[in-house]
RNA sequence: GGGCGGUUAGCUCAGCGGCAGAGCAUCGGUCUUACACACCGAGGGCCACAGGUUCGAACCCUGUACCGCCCACCA
């Protein structure tokens, strides 16, 4: 085999896409439902299709994958399940834009030709999404990619909706819903949101009509929408309200409307709110509508569907909502029935989509009865069978559980599954069926097709299962469901995790997911939410473009604690694109000094190097031991971290690894044997298998979260198999587990860092070649040292190190663990030297009278844990000695 | 009005009973032939405040103060 070492700089560009392709090419990404091997499946949170790649996405999406490559590179039969949504109001805004543009109307166009441009539309633009997240590496099964208006999937929506019908679950009625007068369309309460706005409370006044007919005073009522009083049927007091019992009976005149409207009694009123009177609008109003239904009112719209002024309104009819407002103000004033006017702070409910505010309107529209189905979804994370991840948002879950109201899902739209009910205008029978019918079953009559479509959330609640082929008994929906994992934001917690727990549970019987983990929401670098009207956005393709996928995956990873925003910065975001050019370098260094013989496949795998260390333990070098030991440590705390969702933790544990101990370390140490042209095979080969190896499963670990480069690497370096993503992901094992050697080799690194400091501190010439002593106190010191003698001095530039009892008088001396050095060098500057003693010596014995405290408190001793007050005793003595030392160094200083 | 979360190094955040951590930033030194996107060092903390529990608290409990988020029909 021939090999082409890498590029000389790291480019992610020029590999990135090329490796995706490869493994799309080669089937990789496909799921298998006749594997007898242990199942992970996912199924994606589907974005919109109109929707683009967002810095949610990414979060998401990297989050997935890395779990799926880890279970994949575990040996398990993996599936990821892509596809989009389709978003019913998301496409109306996106194609009624476009029709503005061009002159058109969806209406005058008509349901068919507006349906026919929506997919045209969709087949154009429905993908992007999609193809962005390619770019993202993520390894789904593109064969079993799903749309939620796929034919089977709408087939599994009519089924849904006929079940739950004929179990009385749905029903049809008029109440008073959320109207977006842009949309034209029901929205559900979970689509209205709340924004705090600056107001005026308008106080009217509301002449009393006496016993004989004429005025007798005046009521004054508080409003924050004026226009509405046109639709007013009475005006409200508190039963209890002494200041208006006695006129509770009785009548006032409506302002401008001139109409006479009862004054009514009902426990809805607030006393203490202004006046203490309400106007009652029961066609505008949720609240009135219910006292309007208590007190057998009327009930008259002011307002149509696109918040323009009725009929109703009289002269008014026509206004906008809000001219009509203004206007009728200026007529109360003049009028004399303005009282006056407030400055007033309130929430006004606005559609989640496109912002309009919403209007309460009476309308017929079809609901879900959700208190029986979310009773055993309740249960289901109750006792455990889904688990919430950080645990608290099941809080959130519960709250709005055990508060559920019926779910408006009719939609006056056209996008979306269309209502599978017919009407018989004759005799008035519904019909709800799965197939159309020919006529009504009771009078023979033709039908009329509902109008209406589902909410967008209908289709979203079923997918765990539609997607795998329900209705249908199919060997997908036996092998993957229930599902594994949920990865998805605390925003649609209650539009679609509780929802697909509940449907998933009425029609499969099972839950559809068992962990449902919640991600934080990503933020600027300040944490401020990104919004195009702050201008801080900040866009996944252009960051992939400059640094790359996998650093812009492993940013992400490494800041994605569970439940927890993420303040994104381009500075963190540099940091791990440097450690991914940490990482190229590495690799190409090794490569470049290879040599032909390296090239034996499979001399690298695990069972060669566990029989290598089994056979070689005592005259292996040190590091290496010691690499293998942290290499399977660090295998194992990432795959713990995993199986935790602490995908911040993993990230850090390779990171750590990888760039300290595996860079900093490791290839430091075998650097003279590697670059030696003249070193002996027979000395070289068994550093050269670790070495790989050791690279070899560190690329296996760091794959999950940064595919691509790792797949470029290991494709070049000595390996066996197609591919890294189809690999064995590090196990532990307990042939490499060496605690001593590891303890050891910290020693070592400690006395090296300590020469280094020392050096440093003294502000010694690091190319100065250095004469060193030490004195080997601690146990085994010496033969340490001295095993590892060449390694010691090409990391401290020393070019000797002597063994001696004392240090002799005039060099520069310093304390390890292992005993105390010196380093050949006159003392320059001897205040300096005893000042940092000095330092030192204090610092210790801050330390050293805080344990010591301890260790002299009775009750410490005896109610702590024995390795505890061991580990305070050992801690103690060793400062103890250490500061001995660090006197006896001050005291041989020669004095200034 | 209810509920949940946060307050730790200059910045952004981990840690959540037993020696206060990371990345970035700062300071000093090195072009040591993988990487200056690097290397070697250093400095920097009453863990918001006040009580309590404990042998021991950044961590558990109670309260206070700010800051976020979620839910709720007060016109």
């Amino acid at each position: 085999m021939s090999r082409e070492p890498l590029a000389k700089s790291y480019a992610p560009r020029e590999f990135e896409q090329r490796w995706y392709s490869f493994w799309e090419e080669r089937g990789f990404f496909k799921a298998d439902n006749a594997s007898p091997k242990p199942v992970f499946s996912i199924v994606i949170p589907p974005p919109n299709v109109t929707g683009s790649l967002h810095m949610g996405h990414a979060l998401q999406h990297t989050l997935h994958d890395i779990l799926v490559r880890w279970k994949r590179m575990k040996g398990c039969n993996t599936l990821w399940l892509p596809g989009t949504d389709h978003a019913s109001i998301a496409v109306h805004y996106v194609l009624d834009k476009q029709f503005e543009a061009a002159g058109k109307d969806r209406f005058k166009m008509g349901r068919d030709e507006f349906m026919r441009t929506a997919w045209e539309w969709k087949k154009t633009s429905g993908g992007t999404i999609l193809n962005q997240m390619r770019r993202m590496g993520v390894s789904c099964d593109w064969s079993r990619e799903r749309f939620t208006m796929d034919e089977q999937l709408s087939r599994a929506v009519v089924e849904v909706f006929v079940r739950l019908y004929e179990q009385g679950l749905i029903y049809r009625g008029e109440y008073i819903v959320n109207w977006c007068p842009r949309c034209k369309t029901a929205i559900s309460d979970l689509e209205v949101v709340y924004n705090p706005s600056r107001g005026h409370l308008w106080h009217i006044k509301y002449p009393i009509v006496g016993a004989d007919g004429k005025a007798s005073g005046r009521l004054t009522v508080a409003t924050t929408r004026p226009e509405t009083m046109l639709g007013d049927t009475a005006v409200a007091v508190h039963p209890d309200d002494e200041r208006y019992a006695h006129l509770v009976g009785g009548k006032v005149l409506l302002p401008v409307a001139n109409r006479e409207i009862p004054i009514i009694a009902d426990g809805f009123v607030d006393r203490e709110f202004g006046t203490g009177v309400v106007k009652v609008t029961p066609a505008h109003d949720a609240n009135d509508y219910e006292a309007g239904i208590r007190n057998g009112l009327d009930k008259i719209t002011v307002i149509d569907d696109a918040g323009v002024m009725t009929e109703a309104a009289g002269e008014y009819k026509g206004l906008d909502r809000y001219e009509c407002r203004r206007l009728l103000v200026e007529r109360l004033e003049k009028e004399g029935f303005l009282e006056k006017v407030e400055e007033y702070d309130h929430n006004v409910g606005q559609c989640d989509r496109c912002s309009a505010v919403v209007e309460p309107k009476i309308s017929i529209q079809w609901y879900l009865k959700v208190a029986t189905l979310a009773k055993p979804a309740i249960e289901a994370v109750e006792d455990g069978r889904i688990r919430f991840v950080p645990d608290n948002f099941k809080k959130r879950y519960f709250e709005w559980m055990y508060n559920i109201h019926d779910w408006c899902i009719s939609r006056q739209l056209w996008w979306g599954h269309r209502i599978p009910a017919w009407y018989c205008d004759v005799c008035g029978k519904i019909v709800v069926a799965r197939e159309e019918p020919a006529n009504c079953p009771t009078c023979g009559a033709g039908l009329r097709a509902e109008e209406d479509i589902l909410d967008t959330w209908f289709s979203s609640a079923l997918w765990p299962f539609s997607t795998l082929g329900w209705p249908e008994d199919t060997d997908d929906l036996a092998t993957f469901y229930p599902t594994d994992t949920l990865i998805t934001g605390p925003d649609i917690i209650f539009f679609w995790v509780a929802r697909m727990i509940m449907m998933g549970l009425k029609f499969t019987g099972d839950i559809p997911f068992s962990q449902v983990h919640i991600n934080g929401i990503v933020r600027d670098e300040h944490g401020h939410k990104m919004s195009k009207t702050k201008g801080n956005i900040i866009e996944p393709l252009q960051l992939i473009d400059e640094y790359g996928a996998d650093a812009v995956r492993f940013t992400l990873s490494s800041m994605a604690v569970p439940g927890t925003d993420i303040p994104f910065s381009s500075k963190r975001m540099k940091g791990y694109s440097d450690f991914a050019n940490k990482v190229w370098n590495a690799a190409r260094f090794v490569l470049m000094n290879l040599r032909e013989e390296d090239d034996a496949g499979g001399f690298a795998e695990a069972a060669a190097i566990d029989g290598l260390v089994a056979a070689r333990r005592d005259a292996m070098p040190l590091e290496d031991l010691w690499i293998l030991h942290r290499m399977n440590q660090t295998a194992a705390g990432v795959s713990e971290a995993l199986d935790k969702f602490r995908f911040h933790e993993a990230s850090a544990l390779i990171y750590q690894f990888f760039w300290h101990e595996l860079c900093d370390w490791y290839i430091e140490l075998v650097k003279p044997v590697l670059t030696d042209p003249d070193a002996p095979e027979a000395e070289r080969a068994p550093r050269i298998r670790v070495l790989l190896h050791v690279l070899d499963y560190a690329l296996r670990m760091l794959h999950p979260f940064m595919p691509f480069i790792t797949e470029e690497i290991w494709q070049k370096l000595p390996h066996q198999g197609e591919s890294l993503m189809m690999a064995a992901f590090p196990e532990a094992r307990a042939a490499l587990d060496n605690p001593g050697a590891a303890q050891k080799m910290q020693d070592l690194m400690e006395l090296i860092g300590d020469i280094r400091t020392l050096r440093a501190k003294m502000n010694i010439n690091p190319k100065q070649p250095l004469k060193a002593c030490l004195s080997a106190e601690a146990e085994g010191a010496q033969a340490l040292v001295e095993q590892n003698l060449a390694r010691l001095l090409a990391l401290t530039r020393l070019e000797a190190v002597e063994f001696r009892d004392a240090v002799p008088d005039g060099w520069l001396r310093g304390v390890s663990r292992l005993g105390s050095f010196g380093l050949d060098v006159p003392v320059a500057d001897v205040a300096a030297a005893r000042k940092r003693f000095q330092d030192e010596i204090k610092k210790l014995k801050a330390e050293i009278e805080k344990v010591s405290r301890k260790l002299d408190s009775p009750d410490f001793v005896a109610r702590a844990p024995k390795e505890i007050v061991d580990e305070n005793r050992s801690r103690f003595e060793e400062m103890t000695e250490k500061c001995k030392k660090l006197e006896n160094n001050l005291e041989q200083l020669p004095s200034a």
